[in-house]
This record gives structure tokens, C-alpha cells and sequence, in this order.
DNA sequence: TCGTTAATTAACCAACGCGTTAAACATAGG
DNA sequence: CCTATGTTTAACGCGTTGGTTAATTAACGA
């Protein structure tokens, strides 16, 4: 598994079937039957896709009687987002408007920098 | 490999070494070799690398002479950005805000729905 | 043409990801 | 207790990933 926190987001999102489970997540939080449901794939696999998605932070999971229920927890996807948000300035012609506002009243130019590894 | 593109592209995402090229490819275009430079990896692991993002469509490279030089092609990255803002009422405080006016004044509650597969 | 430099491809290996089925665990409830 | 239901764990197969070193390709330049 990955070793750092933004990996394992990027690496919990990089599946279809995880992501769909996200969107599923979104209306409100399923038991791991509900979630398993619109798939044609085990009950184990689904499993599997919940621990991950759970180690990547991305849901919280309880328990009530023999159901586990899981809800969405965005933070992990703010995250993220923040991360991309650094090359906003890339794609983002109104951002470039800006960028360019700012570069005018200010001195210091700054460019994405990732972690180092 | 993955076989959809938001696939792909968190995939080539989820891994620090990519990230950084990535980061350094936003202060400008770079040969392989600049690009393998503050890494402790082979050169064929960063071609590999290189590729992946290639293939992601995160980069787009071009040559001259014996250099084949890489540049940041931010595409994806507004991409996968699109795909997490559906998320963002969940975290967002003020776009909950948003979110809570225009459900008072409209009828239909739009969800994120996700790629079925 | 020959050597040097830049990069990729080939061949290999260990670890991981994602699926399976079968077994085990946990809880409710007659 | 015993059984049914919901879920996880175990054990396995198989393709992919990410690294290595060695060989190959590509282009320049004396």
C-alpha cells in the first residue's frame, strides 16, 4: 500500500467501482449489502473496496447489529482537491487572469511544489 | 492498465514520484534527464514514469535532437478536478450554504452520480 | 565512421491489486 | 442453543506496477 496520505486518496479514487460507491455515498450512508448491489462482483471484493476506501480516509464506517453502514467523509477529497488546485493556474484562463492581476501588484512568483521523495 | 480515463489519470496521480515530476514540469519544460535528477531511481523508472503521465495525458513531449522534452498538459487535472467538485457541498461550508438556498427554492435535489460500470 | 550522450526497450523480479470461493465471525431471534 | 443473515478473513490465481541491469536505438559531433 501506499505510504503517504495523498497516494492512497489519489490510489482509493483510481478505481471505477470505488468511485461509484462514493457516489452511492453521496445520497446517504448503505450498508456494505446496499453498496454491493448495483455490481456483479463478490460480496468479499465490496468488502475489500470499503477497507480500502476506509484506510484512504474517504468513509467512516459504524455498526448497528450485524450491518455496517458507511457514510462519505469528503475531507480526504478536499484534500486532494487542493493539491490539483495548485496547477489551477495551468487551465483556468480566468484564474490566469487573475494570476497575472496578482503577479502585477506583487513581487514574488509561486509555482507548485510537491513533497520530496 | 485502467481502461477509463479518470482512471487513469488518479492512477498516474497516486504515485509521489509522478507528483513531483509533475510539480517540476510547472516551473517549465524538462529532458528525462533533468527530470531523474533530484531522484535516487533509474533512468528507465522515470521513462516508465514519464510514460504513465504520458498516457494519463497529464504530459505531452517533444523531441529534439537525442532530448525528448516533457511539458505539463493540465487537461486532466481539470478533469479530475470537475470530477471532486460534485462532491464539494459535502465539505464546502459556504457552497452548503449554496447548496441549502437552492434546494429551499427549487424542487429537484441533484446527487453525484458516477460512471456505472 | 566512430565514440559519446540521451533515452527507451528487454528481461527479470518482488510486491501489490483485484477478483474468486470457502470458511469464520457477529448478531438477532425463534 | 440453533439457525439465518450480514460481513469479514483466509487462501489462492493472475495480471500489473515499479524497480533493477543490460542491451538497443537515436542523434550529435570530432
Amino acid at each position: 500500500m501506499a505510504t503517504d496520505r495523498l497516494s492512497m486518496i489519489f490510489a482509493a479514487l483510481a478505481d471505477p467501482t470505488r468511485r461509484a460507491i462514493l457516489a452511492r455515498l453521496a445520497e446517504g450512508e448503505a450498508t456494505v449489502s446496499e453498496l454491493a448491489e448495483p455490481f456483479s462482483i463478490s460480496l468479499p471484493a465490496i468488502s475489500r473496496h470499503l477497507k480500502v476506501l476506509e484506510q484512504a480516509g474517504l468513509i467512516t464506517r459504524s455498526r448497528t447489529a450485524q450491518w455496517r453502514s458507511s457514510s462519505l467523509n469528503p475531507e480526504p477529497l478536499r484534500e486532494a482537491t487542493a493539491w490539483m488546485e495548485r496547477y489551477r493556474r495551468f487551465w483556468d484562463t480566468s484564474f490566469d487572469r487573475l494570476d497575472a492581476h496578482l503577479r502585477r501588484l506583487q513581487q514574488p512568483q509561486s509555482t507548485p511544489d510537491d513533497e520530496q521523495q
